[in-house]
DNA sequence: TTGTTAACGCGACAATATTGCAATAATATT
DNA sequence: AATATTATTGCAATATTGTCGCGTTAACAA
């Protein structure tokens, strides 16, 4: 199944891009200059991320985030999940964090995908 | 607006203190032996939350889980959400971790809570 | 035993997200 | 350039999760 090259699909790529924050759809769909259907923009999250294009953040607010990474896209191949992300508590941006971490986990344990999610203030709210 | 002792909610408790795993609101209403409604369910959790006897998470998958947490238990004045929470991806099942983890912030970053989930497999399931 | 009101059950509602299907349009083929 | 193929879209319907209002029930106190 072969991709195809849509107006939509772009806009909501270079949006994704422009912007430092990870967006759910209330936000994008703000941001689109056209009007896209919800079940279109949720399509197209959904294949950006099975795409390994953009990460999927459940926030804690329960709503789907995603975020062009650009960590991922530095290493493309290794499309790996496991670093932080951080949502300010005042303007409610949310970002992935650079920060490699480790955690020790029980015994027999091993871990796959690591989704770390802190809330606090930006450097611009605090 | 003082607590009353009613069979759901202990039942409810026992339940989540019985299970080392976070339930959420399918799971719980699955191992009730009376049918109690799912608003009451839910009520009966935030209300558990609210008071700090147990954590409430959002999952990888959206929804919202509730564990007693044994860590909160210790040291109930300080009920802090500041841990890892794994969750194993063949069975399923949820649980904290008690490692404490600290997280290097970007400069003028301050972080007020941390909800940290790993997907991985647990030693039953690895 | 009686009164107060926290907690409950039921139904309705809100919000988020997915799916089926016909129509559209991007790409390949002739 | 015209046509065929099928990925993508829009619309409507639907599923799922969670909350809220309200009348009723029952836990606790007086």
């Amino acid at each position: 199944m072969k991709r195809r090259k849509t107006q939509s699909q772009e806009e909501i790529l270079t949006i994704l891009k422009d912007s430092k924050s990870a967006l759910n759809h209330d936000m994008l769909q703000a941001k689109l200059t056209k009007k896209v259907d919800r079940a279109t923009i949720y399509r197209i999250l959904n294949r950006f991320s099975d795409d390994g294009i953009v990460h999927k953040v459940i926030g804690d607010d329960g709503k789907q985030y995603f975020a062009f990474c650009l960590n991922c896209d530095e290493e493309k191949k290794q499309h790996t999940h496991n670093h932080f992300h951080f949502k300010c508590l005042k303007c409610g941006k949310m970002e992935c964090l650079k920060h490699e971490i480790d955690v020790s986990l029980p015994k027999g344990y091993t871990s796959e995908t690591f989704n770390g999610l802190i809330s606090g203030y930006c450097s611009d709210c605090s």
